[in-house]
DNA sequence: CTGGGGAGGGGGCCC
DNA sequence: GGGGCCCCCTCCCCA
């Protein structure tokens, strides 16, 4: 019996990086506990259970599982059979893996064992000797993480034991396990079939046509990354205020999402996992939908998808980089054809979402992924196809070992069934030390994953169902829709294609200056930077440029045309940038400024913070100075007004428009985990705050100070 | 502050 | 279906 074929691994999530001395005697077991998961604790603080945080897509492998390793000779007897892991090496066994000291095991020894076929989400395999749980199907968020073994349960029906009469047993995957006590899994069901319900609508809803204040033949998807990013979160979520309400429900996240990790060494270990602090935070007036967002939006997509190295340069960065974060007040932002009155707004209501963000300022020389680290000299770099040792200088041949190149296992594209040229994973184990991607795909409904076919699996037998590239039909044409952002394309190349915008594959590499890029048009556009060709002329002033853009952009200047225009001034601009710049401008014109004094304020919530927090004007005072001025400082930090017109040209009232904005601060603040204004006596609903958008306009101050 | 150019990225179309 | 080409969009830099 050897080592069973590698599951078709898409996601793969490591461990949290533990360290004895800087774990502050946490348990390895516990400090080790992604991030996109939570225990579930007893009345006695004893972990009975691991929950997920989020969704959890199909192909994800957590591991792998870690403990005291020993032979058949050494195992002590003291060991309990039921934490013993077997692994087994030409059909022999290896070595028995003890999981029963959290101090010397990872977090996987806390996942239960499903007692059915039906309820297990995760299985576990075997890799070149290491235990990985892969999930089966798709985890929703609240639900408790339940590994099978199908081999164990044949076994269990013919001994006729029961669960608790565990004996060491075998996994599918040529594992041995017997884990904790079985138990039923948590009940989530409900709220799971209503998260399912109202992602399935969401995919359902076409997206509305935008209009715009500048002439774009494309839809919005054409924006840069951070904007797509915040795009795609900002769609779902106002499609979510369509959405038949949930409030008042108390899902499973809300019980279970931690909002303080246990892995936080300030938090005592072991400590029921409470959501929300409640003594502290904003939202405790606010409805629970609101209240309940999963923290993965920051805590986990960016920083999963970087090395270490980079890790620590993006924790550097604030946490709410309004670039990274907030989506701009943009034309690329969609409004459901149906808000026509503001008991449309249901802003507290938002679905789970997990659209992963790629900190774009890292900057060009950081990308997310350790290029420099993996790519040779250009001398060394083996041309394709050549027979070895032979070098190229050809610097628009793709780089065979550059980044995530297929040559690199542990860079391959396999994870996301990519045919980058090395075809699948190799079936061996991961390397541990690299710290490699976890990309979520948009949650999707049970109904769609059970609709769409693989674009291929790599182990049929598996039944895993892996399905990298969903199809979906539109007016009779076959779409290929990306499982992470939901968006589709045509033709499944160019899906594939857009798969590395998540994938942060750059399979071509600069072999003069090393930068990689995702496409090879991009590549011999940019070589072009290094032999200074510019073969675009411009035919009336024979000015030459290197791109057809650059060009077209310069022939405005020749025609006269401003196609960007400022809703303000009138002011026109040949470049849509030059536009936004403009626009900058008339807000610090209009910055809020409260009667009573003299601070202006560029946002609304600024404003209301200092109403609550100081102003004389105002007596529901509650809250510190310090955590007023703290709150305005994040206020600030979110860029609301970079393109603050869209809206109303779509209809939007100032207050509608302030509505939806000040309600995506909100659930910002809540992803950050910023417990900011208290609310004291009152409380807080920026909805009801004087219409505007984002500006106080002088009339509106003036019933400002009437009201106060 | 405005304006112009350079450069990179995403996606559609076509072979 | 894959790859190449092209276009559009965006941002940055600098005068």
């Amino acid at each position: 019996m050897g080592t069973q074929p590698v599951e078709e691994v898409t996601y793969i999530v490591n461990d949290q990086l533990w360290d004895l001395h800087t774990s502050f005697g946490l348990p390895r077991a516990r400090a080790t506990l992604p991030q996109n998961l939570a225990f579930q604790y007893n009345s006695s603080n004893e972990v009975i259970a691991v929950i997920s945080r989020e969704y959890i897509p199909p192909g994800t492998r957590f591991g792998p599982l870690v403990g005291k390793i020993y032979n058949k000779e050494t195992v002590p007897k003291t060991v309990k059979p039921g934490c013993l892991w077997m692994v087994f090496s030409q059909g022999c066994t290896k070595k028995l893996l003890d999981t029963s000291d959290p101090h010397h095991s990872n977090w996987m020894c806390y996942v239960r064992r499903a007692h059915s076929c039906q309820l297990h989400n995760l299985s576990a395999g075997q890799t070149d000797g290491a235990i990985y749980f892969h999930t089966q199907r798709p985890i929703l968020a609240g639900s408790e993480l339940l590994v099978w073994d199908s081999r164990a349960d044949r076994a269990q029906s013919k001994d006729q034991c029961a669960p608790s009469e565990q004996k060491v047993n075998v996994l599918s995957a040529c594992c041995t396990f017997s884990g904790l006590q079985q138990q039923t899994p948590m009940n989530h069901s409900t709220y799971d079939q209503k998260i399912t319900a109202m992602q399935t609508k969401n995919k359902e809803e076409e997206k509305k046509p935008s209009l715009q204040d500048k002439p774009r033949k494309r839809d919005s998807s054409q924006t840069a990354d951070s904007r797509n990013t915040l795009f795609s979160e900002a769609q779902l979520q106002v499609k979510t205020w369509n959405e038949e309400p949930v409030s008042g429900q108390t899902g499973p996240l809300d019980q279970n999402d931690p909002g303080q990790s246990d892995i936080n060494p300030n938090c005592q270990a072991g400590a029921p996992i409470c959501p929300h602090n409640t003594a502290t935070s904003l939202h405790k007036d606010l409805p629970l939908a609101l209240s309940r967002f999963p923290s993965s939006f920051l805590l986990y997509s960016p920083l999963s998808h970087l090395s270490q190295q980079y890790q620590h340069s993006y924790t550097s960065l604030p946490v709410h980089c309004p670039r990274l974060l907030f989506p701009s007040y943009s034309s690329a932002f969609p409004l459901p054809t149906s808000l026509n009155s503001l008991s449309d707004l249901k802003p507290l209501e938002i679905s789970v979402l997990t659209t992963p963000a790629y900190p774009k300022h890292l900057g060009e020389g950081h990308p997310p992924y350790t290029y420099g680290a993996v790519s040779p000299s250009p001398t060394s770099l083996p041309k394709q196809g050549s027979s070895e040792g032979q070098t190229t200088n050809d610097p628009l041949i793709p780089s065979a070992t550059c980044a995530m190149s297929s040559s690199r296992p542990e860079f391959t594209m396999s994870h996301l069934s990519l045919p980058t040229g090395g075809g699948s994973l190799p079936n061996r184990a991961m390397p541990q030390a690299q710290p490699r991607a976890a990309f979520w795909p948009a949650p999707q409904s049970k109904s769609l994953l059970h609709e769409v076919r693989p674009g291929k699996q790599l182990d049929q037998s598996s039944g895993a169902g892996i399905l990298p590239h969903p199809l979906k039909k539109e007016n009779g044409k076959i779409k290929y829709e990306c499982s992470i952002c939901a968006k589709s394309f045509g033709q499944l190349s160019n899906l594939k294609v857009h798969l590395r915008v998540h994938s942060g594959e750059r399979p071509f590499q600069c072999h003069i200056c090393k930068k990689c890029f995702t496409q090879l048009a991009h590549l011999q556009k940019h070589h072009l930077v290094h032999t200074g060709e510019k073969p675009h002329q411009c035919l009336v002033c024979n000015k030459c440029f290197s791109s057809t853009s650059n060009l077209k952009t310069h022939l405005r200047l020749h025609s006269g045309e401003r196609p960007y225009q400022c809703w303000l001034c009138h002011t026109r601009f040949t470049q849509y940038i030059h536009l936004k710049l403009h626009r900058r401008l008339h807000e610090r014109q209009q910055l809020l400024c409260c009667p009573s004094s003299p601070p202006t304020y560029l946002h609304h919530a600024n404003l209301e913070v200092h109403q609550r927090g100081n102003c004389p004007l105002f007596t529901y005072h509650s809250c510190p100075t310090a955590k007023l001025c703290e709150t305005n400082s994040m206020c600030n930090q979110f860029d609301l007004s970079q393109d603050p017109t869209p809206l109303l040209e779509r209809g939007l009232d100032h207050h509608r428009a302030a509505l939806l904005m000040e309600t995506l601060i909100l659930r910002k603040m809540e992803l950050g985990g910023i417990n900011t204004v208290c609310s004291g006596s009152r409380p807080v609903h920026f909805s009801r705050m004087a219409p505007s958008c984002f500006f106080l306009k002088q009339e509106e101050q003036q019933r400002h100070i009437q009201l106060a």
